[in-house]
DNA sequence: TTGAAAGCGCTAACAC
DNA sequence: GTGTTAGCGCTTTCAA
């Protein structure tokens, strides 16, 4: 599983160094390097010749060296549950845009939303002794947590704002969220509300909105008329299955929450596939404001959330060195015409 | 932009060495190493002692130090045009559980389609000195293509096997895919066949799957009866303007090949909106075999590719130090119901 | 089986 | 403005 012979007909790498520029720029090592990183005073004719000297040997720093001679690192670990949630796709990509324009780099690692892999991750992570974190949620493992802490490294916790944070948060209540979702169905008259929900044991954001959703009702003198809540990560099938049990099961529904756009996909496209009239028969309340659903013959009725300026803001308050802080980006309902 | 003050009441990180651990464990720091990455030998009573030690102290070894004095990194350098797009989301997915298995780390990097940015990537994690590269595809600009080879790092191009790769190459024949959905919708009897697809100039294999389906178009003795391209990445939105365009141009129209399945759905939708019945209107043929696809009220006609996989291959491949090679792991249509 | 010592390629004082 | 000199924290000979 290792690499030792670097495959066929391979030429032995010799890399081109620090000082192989120096001499060939007839300079010394330090005067060089104060030259590639632009730092400290040297003379113009100095300057183009280390840089002349430095292309024509085709040299690139090396950052491993650099980093280790230096104080701080340049590198931000990422830890994300999934690429395959769009979600997390977009806080990434927002992050991206930020580190971009800096000299950092990100290295990535997915958890598959356990934690046990989280920890994993921020202790391989660690190794590479990171300037930053950039982390989702605020739920981690103890073990997660003391190593987060004692790394000296900056933390910013995204997409959650329900609890304490280590350091840099930027989110939104999910419990607000779920809330809003109710107070939406139950304005518009809708009384006997069911849920259809994924996986709440791992995602633990999606919990909390429905914790919200729940409290909201019952602030409202209403009950989950009934849920539906299948063992498996959110995907449309998971919502189409998990509506069409539902259905099957309890009548009198006028409205569904799902847990999040994806599965709302799914029960809207079972109520086209049935016939069933919506939001006549069945309302329809998703979460995420994907894309995608705002395109169905009728957009989907959901909350929108702002997921790349949090990867943005996450990211540009990381590498700035701003104070620990707690920024709330709040979240849009979207009236779609499905609730 | 850079880190200073490493925020507000932050106690100076004072990080553990393997020397601290040697000392603590009254060994040499070589000693302390060969235990720690069990290699060498060491007595029983060693070992047990300097794991204590390090356990005692929180010992994360350094892995900048560490890459430096031996010679090869175990980073591999992965670059995906983006997160948006699942097909990379899953590629990823599949090199990450290989990789998570190695010790290998993957540096990511996202180039959002532009040739130039891939070229900036390449250059600036080549300063990490990576073991390997993953790339999307087998464009490359001329000065990352250059700098790719002189690095002496393994490289793995995924998705697309029509041209020639640099080292391993791993995906399947777009063009191959392109003629298969063609020869699929003529076997079907559809004549009078359009296409609705998004920015060519970006997406290349895009435009291979597109060069491949006009070619046997042709050897069907038909031709395209019109199409439709907007210059925008790829989108539910864009797909159903496409269509929505196309028709209102062309009429008899009996079938429509998209660039890829977010675009049918686009399509789809529009359909559904408009009253047109699929596939006795109009047939809809897509590309990826996406989940969300499979689960409309009439499944997709699309092509599925094997995306896991070849993000597993390629990583395997790569760590493994195989040698340099072609791996076709074609694709598979998918008989939906819209074609 | 163990430890001392010499780097890996770079940056950061500190002289000059 | 420039060069010399120590390291950064680790791995890797090489003796012992």
């Amino acid at each position: 599983m290792t690499d030792d012979d670097a495959g066929p007909n391979r030429i032995p790498f010799v890399p081109v160094t620090l000082s192989d520029v120096a001499r060939e720029a007839r300079v010394g090592e330090s005067t060089a390097s104060r030259v590639l990183r632009n730092q400290g005073s040297f003379s113009e004719r100095t300057r183009s010749r280390v840089k002349a000297a430095a292309e024509r040997l085709g040299y690139v720093p090396n950052r491993i060296a650099g980093t280790l001679a230096s104080t701080g690192s340049r590198l931000i670990g990422i830890v994300v549950p999934s690429f395959a949630n769009i979600v997390f796709a977009e806080v990434l990509r927002g992050a991206n845009a930020v580190l971009d324009d800096t000299d950092f780099q990100s290295v990535i690692g997915v958890t598959d939303y356990r934690q046990e892999q989280e920890e994993r991750l921020v202790s391989s992570l660690l190794a590479w002794r990171p300037a930053g974190f950039i982390l989702a949620g605020l739920e981690h493992s103890p073990a997660a947590t003391t190593m987060l802490k004692a790394s000296g490294a900056r933390i910013a916790e995204l997409l959650d704002i329900d609890g304490a944070g280590l350091d840099i948060v930027v989110g939104f209540s999910n419990e607000a969220a779920g809330r809003a979702s109710a107070r939406h169905l139950v304005a518009r008259g809708y009384r006997r509300i069911g849920y259809v929900g994924h996986d709440l044991d791992r995602d633990l954001r999606a919990a909390k909105r429905f914790r919200g959703f729940a409290q909201a009702l019952a602030e409202a003198g209403l009950s989950l008329h009934d849920r539906e809540v299948v063992g498996q990560p959110s995907s449309v099938e998971a919502g189409k299955d998990g509506l069409a049990r539902l259905l099957d099961r309890r009548s009198g529904l006028d409205a569904v929450y799902f847990s999040n756009d994806d599965m709302a996909l799914g029960g809207y496209f079972l109520c086209l596939a049935r016939g069933l009239a919506v939001p006549r028969d069945l309302a329809l309340f998703g979460y995420n404001g994907l894309d995608i659903a705002r395109h169905t013959p009728q957009p989907l009725t959901t909350l929108r959330t702002p997921r790349l300026r949090i990867g943005e803001i996450g990211a540009r308050l990381l590498v700035s060195g701003a104070p620990a802080q707690v920024v709330d980006v709040g979240f849009e309902l979207v009236e779609g015409a499905t609730a």
